[in-house]
DNA sequence: GATTATATGGTTTTT
DNA sequence: CCATATAATC
């Protein structure tokens, strides 16, 4: 039992402490995952306690892979396999699978992401004619999102006065008649959306005594991770499953509290203690993580917030350096300070990519990191924003995949009936819809059955041909694996084909990401699971599909280069930790964001999502912020975040100018007073808040003048030996260009290349990266 | 019914 | 700036 040795005292008495409530205050870097897995691996080594009945929570795919991950190593064995470690949501979709008949709903449901679940808020809003400039889809969604977060529902919703007045006032009474249409639609077509994945599971244990007391004997131990962003749901979840054993561990920082959007209420942390006669309380106190400068600058901010749970965190770690903070002029100066200085610490102090994260509030902000970072030949990955299983050409496909599955799904029949194009045009379509709502019918049933309903002739054929199409995938569905059938289907639609067709740019993507979809359904079809008896652990395509969608591009990493330099937002990053550490645009109305500076909660949450930034660094910190970026396509001026007053001054280190030009008196002095003549309100700005402050960072002129280009996003170097006069090339920096000549010896060749946008050039192709863009000539 | 041109409006954070 | 929605045209 040597794994209880590397604990410290207070991570031990948590691991020891074996029935009964306990909390765990865990603040930043203070070994909250370690304790966690240690906790099981001991349940289960020490105590005997079987791994089936053991349940672990987490936020995201990765927290629980890892903790996983750990308990198999530390235990040595295939045991884990059988613990139940996942994420709220897949968990529950698993349970709600298995319970679906309970509830009324096909055990094959279809699981609504936000963009399905947008379009159906926002046909139901067209169909009972409500205007949707006062019906906005976004704004209705997220009302009915944190209604059902609260585990009110449509009922309740009609029947609640002070929620009625609150949207009478706002002018938009029929939030709740959208919000009863959208869930007796969402029935219908047998989906759930992800709120229902809580809100439901709750339903089931609410509803049916039976069900609930299956679950709590099964899952006699359960640890709940990230305790601090439950939502009402999941607490109340919690409290039902844990009541019969009251074995229930809960680890959370109220410091670390950003999902409140989310419904999350830190309340459930107070709750807790009242909830049970005795809770145990464990601090954990120790940071392993970041270096002292890190952790006192932390300290010093999360101070500015009222009202937190007592704790203070200390580290014997080193002192470490300074946090760097480097002031530049725009968003693209910001992205090239960042690219630059990546590069020197590279040399310097000899990190690899994977060293780095760059962080920032929005992700639209990535765009100036990025082209920075590709400028350069770094690198890099982009976590979130819009994802793998988000983009269309990926939806589409997948939409087939789910109506083969699940018919009733409208919304992925109304994506693909007429995809690719196939006469079935809006108009026949709106017909269907009608005619479905009228006699509460699917649309699928309405198509499949389309002569009764007074279709031309022409039309009529093609929803037969679409429907006999749909049929045939279905009767396929028991015999072939994923795999197999999406092969099929891919065919027979002439999808890839299409795509396959399509030259461009953006079509070879578009083929390339429907060929990577069909790798990863080949790879499900191949992966052994670990399912549980009796469970439907198949490899067909409704298995599938029931995964797929809770997956974020965070969670697989397989495949990938793994030393790149990682892009994400700071609630992104929440759980992580890197050596170095950049968090971008700390400015006024961006961070914290001018959605959230109206009361002290939302500002406090901002603040908390900026300790949250800091502490992810364990060795060097930069924080930047530029006097104006693009927003909405145009300059915007902004003051420096209020947050950047609230660090000493003497940990902070100013003078940086960012990679290998540290101009204190040199080009960007002079850069600076041009721009300083150019721009009437940088110039007042730095007269009165900046006379102290050094320059800000500027690309150096000292380069030759080289007109932009953006290398392409699948830039790699070529084979250059064989090159030849009259081939096309691409050059990272000079852009598009041809040979003209070759010259110079075989060990150090020339080559002559005239670029089109920076005319001739002669290249050394012993250092020069060049991508050969025709490698056949005439 | 399909394809193309123009308008509009939206960025806070995510399972 | 970007993506999507609507209008205009074939």
């Amino acid at each position: 039992m040597n794994y209880l040795d590397e604990l410290n005292e207070p991570q031990r008495s948590a691991v020891l402490h074996k029935d009964g409530p306990i909390m765990i205050i865990a603040g930043a870097g203070s070994g909250k995952t370690k304790v966690l897995t240690t906790r099981i691996t001991h349940l289960m080594a020490a105590h005997k306690i079987d791994s089936f009945n053991i349940l672990a929570l987490t936020f995201t795919n990765k927290a629980a892979a890892e903790m996983k991950e750990r308990v198999e190593r530390v235990l040595g064995n295939t045991e884990a396999r059988n613990l139940y470690i996942g994420t709220f949501h897949s968990v529950f979709a698993r349970i709600l699978r298995a319970e679906a008949p309970k509830l009324g709903y096909p055990s094959n449901f279809t699981i609504y992401d936000t963009d399905d679940a947008k379009s159906v808020v926002k046909a139901v809003i067209n169909e009972l004619a409500l205007d949707d400039k006062q019906y906005k889809p976004n704004v209705v969604y997220n009302r009915i999102s944190s209604a059902k977060n609260s585990l009110i529902g449509p009922a309740e919703y009609m029947n609640d006065w002070a929620l009625q007045q609150e949207d009478a006032r706002a002018n938009r009474s029929a939030i709740g008649q959208i919000y009863d249409a959208y869930a007796k639609r969402c029935f219908k077509n047998g989906a759930m959306d992800f709120d229902d994945l809580l809100f439901k599971m709750y339903l089931l244990l609410r509803n049916f005594p039976e069900a609930l007391s299956k679950y709590q004997r099964k899952f006699r131990y359960i640890m709940i991770d990230e305790y601090q962003d439950t939502n009402t749901a999941q607490y109340e979840i919690i409290k039902l499953l844990g009541a019969m054993h009251e074995n229930v561990c809960v680890v959370g920082d109220d410091a670390q509290s950003i999902y409140s959007f989310r419904g999350a209420t830190i309340e459930n942390i107070l709750q807790f203690q009242k909830d049970y006669e005795e809770v145990k309380l464990v601090k954990l106190e120790q940071n392993y993580r970041s270096t002292k400068n890190i952790l006192h600058v932390a300290n010093e901010i999360i101070a500015n917030n009222k009202g937190q749970i007592e704790k203070k965190l200390f580290t014997d770690n080193d002192e470490g350096e300074k946090i760097n903070l480097v002031r530049t002029m725009t968003d693209n100066d910001e992205g090239k300070m960042v690219a630059d200085t990546i590069q020197e610490q590279k040399l310097r102090n000899h990190y690899y990519n994977k060293d780095f994260a760059i962080l920032y509030r929005t992700n639209a902000q990535s765009r100036s990191f990025e082209e920075a970072l590709r400028r350069m030949g770094i690198a890099y990955r982009i976590y979130g924003g819009m994802s793998f299983y988000m983009r269309k050409e990926v939806k589409d496909f997948i939409a087939y995949l789910r109506l083969v599955v699940n018919p009733n799904d409208e919304e992925a029949l109304k994506r693909i009936i007429n995809f690719p194009a196939r006469g079935i045009g809006k108009t026949t379509v709106d017909k269907a819809i009608l005619f479905a709502n009228e006699s509460n019918l699917s649309m699928w049933n309405i198509i499949s059955n389309a002569s009764r309903y007074g279709y031309k002739a022409g039309t009529l054929e093609s929803l037969d041909n679409f429907v006999t199409m749909i049929k045939m995938f279905q009767s396929e569905l028991t015999k072939k694996n994923a795999y197999d059938l999406a092969v099929i289907v891919g065919k027979s639609t002439n999808i890839v084909k299409e795509l396959f067709n399509d030259k461009t740019t953006e079509g070879l993507a578009r083929y390339e990401n429907v060929q990577e979809l069909l790798n990863s359904i080949k790879e499900f079809t191949e992966t052994p699971m670990n399912e549980e008896d009796g469970e439907v652990g198949d490899k067909g395509l409704g298995a599938y599909l029931q995964q797929i969608t809770l997956l974020t591009d965070a969670d697989d990493d397989k495949g990938q280069n793994p030393d790149v330099v990682k892009l994400m937002t700071i609630h992104a990053a929440k759980g992580l930790e890197f050596p170095v550490v950049f968090v971008g645009g700390l400015e006024e109305t961006l961070f914290p964001n001018a959605m959230s500076i109206n009361t002290r909660e939302e500002l406090e949450e901002e603040r908390r999502l900026f300790y949250v930034a800091i502490t992810r660094a364990k060795q060097r910190l930069w924080l930047s912020f530029a006097n104006a970026r693009y927003r909405f396509g145009q300059l915007q001026q902004n003051d420096p975040s209020r947050f950047l007053e609230e660090i000493s001054e003497n940990y902070l280190d100013r003078s940086y100018a960012g990679g290998a030009i540290k101009s204190s008196g040199g080009m960007g002095n002079a850069l600076d007073r041009i721009s300083r003549a150019f721009g009437e309100n940088s110039y007042k700005q730095q007269a009165t808040n900046y006379k102290k402050e050094r320059p800000a960072y500027t690309t150096p002129l000292s380069r030759p003048q080289v007109k932009e280009h953006i290398p392409s996003v699948d830039f790699v170097a070529s084979d250059t030996s064989n090159l030849q006069a009259g081939q096309k090339v691409e050059h990272q920096k000079f852009g598009f260009g041809e040979v003209i000549k070759m010259e110079g010896a075989a060990h150090n060749p020339i080559a002559t290349v005239q670029f089109e946008l920076n005319g001739e050039k002669k290249i050394m192709l012993n250092y020069a990266k060049l991508r050969i863009i025709d490698p056949t000539v005439e």
